[in-house]
DNA sequence: ATTCGCGAGTAGACACTGTCTACGCCGTGC
DNA sequence: GCACGGCGTAGACAGTGTCTACTCGCGAAT
């Protein structure tokens, strides 16, 4: 059983993936997705019930791709021995690193228009992920009276520098491409600054 | 002349932002505009040469409407006489009520997948909301030595929560609708804690 | 005053999309 | 040996954005 072989579910979402990696969120016709994966344009609708069943499908993959960048950097810093704060600066980085490198994938795995429906469970994935922060957050601020407050601001501060920073505000405000210095004062701002 | 004969032009625009505003961005359909103006879908061509350059001027009035609402909030509590740090905390409520009351026409703002082409001078229209964040930030934090890159993290804070709860997930992981714990946690975090 | 030109809106064609339906095909179980 | 059910194909259908005649009305120039 070759690779075009596989069960046309798994193929499909794999051309999505290919598709949004290669051409952005609006290359992803239902048509064009099925044209990628080699068969006719009525298959897909043997695996997914309707094209945003597919598009989830593709975001999921994407979620889970991101879980593994982040824990993968995680790991790596807790390897070396790094403290919570070193710890959280890598996964702060690799969530920005991983919306800089598939800006498509990044970009249809909000779109809670094209999810609609599955958009709970999407959501759910993301879970573990806040955990991973929120632990680290509580071991940086033992005595934080609401950590989860505290997790998801930092969360929403390191989302929108993504999503600013792809729709191209960030550049021209500071005038770079460069987005550490600010990446620097929001982690500052929401952990204390890295030497006290 | 009355409502039903004024430019075409702007009679397009008030019917998107009327769509948009009612149906969210996925009903912003070229033909649909059209049918909401009381004209023909090929109307739209003479004003506006793709559909694209139509809904950048929606989103022009949206960008133009939350800064008017900025502009208002910095009023009222400058008029007061808060201090910096209050009246940012007015203008960052500003901007998430208007995310929150506005969220198709929030979306499609920030949709620069719709709005390729004239997503740069849609950037500059933010420059004059930026520079009122800037200024008060730099009377929050007088000998800070970066006070850009502050502002853009502060600004990143409140659209990443604008945009996390507009998809579900903050609701998901407080348990609540209520983002105003998150806000001040944002706040804090880069302003500081309210009473010193 | 008549005619010319042109801006503006209409209507239809075209290629494309997502969904639905009828059909054929092939492997499995009785 | 044969019916059956799952899977992919192919066509129809309504809808979309864009493009191209076509018409109508009005202002200007001769």
């Amino acid at each position: 059983m070759t690779e075009q072989e596989r069960d046309l579910r798994a193929r499909l979402v794999a051309a999505g993936v290919e598709l949004v990696t290669r051409e952005g969120v609006n290359a992803l016709g239902l048509r064009e997705i099925a044209r990628q994966a080699g068969v006719s344009h009525g298959a897909p609708r043997r695996h997914f019930p309707t094209h945003r069943e597919l598009l989830a499908a593709i975001a999921r993959q994407g979620f889970g791709r991101l879980t593994d960048a982040l824990a993968g950097a995680d790991a790596l810093a807790a390897s070396t021995g790094a403290d919570a704060r070193t710890r959280l600066e890598a996964l702060a980085r690799a969530y920005l690193g991983y919306a800089a490198a598939n800006p498509g994938m990044f970009e249809l795995m909000f779109r809670h228009d094209l999810l609609e429906g599955s958009g709970a469970d999407l959501r759910r994935t993301t879970l573990p992920l806040f955990r991973t922060f929120a632990d680290l957050i509580t071991e940086v601020h033992p005595q934080c009276d609401d950590p989860t407050a505290a997790t998801a601001a930092l969360w929403a501060n390191l989302h929108g520098l993504a999503q600013l920073r792809a729709w191209g505000s960030l550049r021209l405000v500071t005038g770079t491409e460069d987005i550490t210095p600010l990446l620097r004062a929001a982690l500052d701002a929401h952990l204390g600054p890295a030497v006290r």
